[in-house]
DNA sequence: ACCGCATATGCGGTCAAGCGCATTTGCAGT
DNA sequence: ACTGCAAATGCGCTTGACCGCATATGCGGT
């Protein structure tokens, strides 16, 4: 149950969420690129992407002064599709409004 | 985004992610039965129930001095989703441990 | 009316998560 | 070597989540 748990906290919180969201586009995103878009402060974003590498569901990449983030494309089936389901209620919830 | 924070959140956390999770079988449970298969005491689970209610994950109905919860049959489909994919990973981690 | 089981809740304590600020580290250009 | 941008981290603070204990409330049965 850790396993499910620990995603769960990870997601379970605004600044995370909304980057697992960015990052769920398959691409790579810096952190300034990341607290830019989210409008964080650049402490709080590392340390957010801290926490969902830990947890598997980001990977991260040194390219020169940036570190590239990425969704990790090793993250088991069964936990990427609790993220999928949480990223779709997202945008089926935009999609409603504007309908 | 709220509402999949608040949802989130309350799955992240022991007790009321196995609540859910001996919920979901859509069969109605008193509080003095989860307290016992679960494990806990009986204030600590009153008061997860109420949080689970809350963000709409759960419905109860007083039944003499019961108080029977239950599955919310009008939970949002996107929603839902997310819960039964919470279930399928913890569902399949044990089977896997199994095989 | 009283008792007893089931459930909810008031209260106070503990602990970890999250934060900003300041500093350090990594890296490239000059 | 020095400067500057990107990212990480040490530190101390605040706040809210969660807990147990005790008590209140709801509801039958006697």
């Amino acid at each position: 149950m850790q396993v499910a748990l620990d995603l769960l906290s990870a997601l379970a919180e605004p600044t995370r969420l909304a980057a697992v969201r960015l990052l769920w586009d398959g691409r790579e995103h810096c952190v300034c690129e990341l607290m830019e878009t989210i409008g964080v402060t650049q402490s709080r974003m590392s340390r957010h992407m801290l926490v969902l590498k830990q947890v598997g569901v980001v990977t991260d990449r040194r390219d020169a002064q940036w570190v590239r983030y990425r969704r990790n494309p090793d993250l088991p089936p069964e936990q990427a599709a609790i993220i999928e389901a949480v990223i779709a209620s997202l945008d089926g919830a935009q999609g409603r409004r504007a309908a």
